[in-house]
DNA sequence: TCTATGTATCGCTATACAGGCATATTGCAA
DNA sequence: TTGCAATATGCCTGTATAGCGATACATAGA
């Protein structure tokens, strides 16, 4: 079960996974979200980006299984509904620091 | 700590971690070599593409750090220096498999 | 030296997608 | 209904890159 092959379509499923992740701008998203659920236009002031461009963003990290989404009156109310995002995203930034491929800067999200 | 915001640059190398396994060529090269190391050739006879693209994956993924090559003779032996790229990669099978994203399929690198 | 083998790089095309602006859609209030 | 605010979507351009074939670069052996 361990040596068989994934097939073509399973590894491009795990690699989306990745991919929702491959993007600063994602990153800052999930970065502000931690602190809590959040509006579309609290997360548009966090992160200082056009309002489009954070609702396709949210679109893709939800797409990803990442967000949910909940409407209340006009607005949508995004929350991290699976942690292993984070989870995921503080190995790697474990991984950066031990290398210390940064400067002097520590990275987490 | 937990509360600063990682820089632009931060956020970027983080992301590039992530975009090193957001491709399923580079997933399946990962998934020969968790065997153990090997030569281009042989990784090229396992994934069935061309020699210039596996060389050229090869070196992306050596470029986030994931790998490791030793030249041999003619031949370079590439070995996975990091380990946390398969936990990485478990961890995200995982969640595939816990959502049945999949089909019939269960999710392994 | 020359030749063969293994690997990396170059030039190219096609595709994916971030991000901008404009606009559509949705839901509340008057 | 109309108007307004919040969010989503469509269109567009520029950039990045996967993948190919051809070729350059090594290294070992004759």
């Amino acid at each position: 079960m361990d040596k068989a092959k994934q097939s073509r379509a399973a590894l491009e499923k795990i690699a989306s996974s990745f991919r929702a992740l491959s993007e600063p701008t994602r990153l800052a998203i999930l970065q502000e979200l931690k602190a809590g659920p959040k509006t579309v236009n609290e997360i548009v002031d966090g992160v200082g980006l056009s309002q489009a461009n954070v609702s396709k963003q949210l679109g893709i990290l939800r797409d990803a299984g990442f967000l949910d989404r909940e409407q209340r009156g006009t607005s949508a109310i995004y929350s991290i509904c699976d942690p292993l995002v984070i989870d995921l995203c503080n190995l790697v930034c474990d991984r950066l620091n031990k290398r210390a491929l940064a400067d002097v800067e520590t990275f987490s999200i």
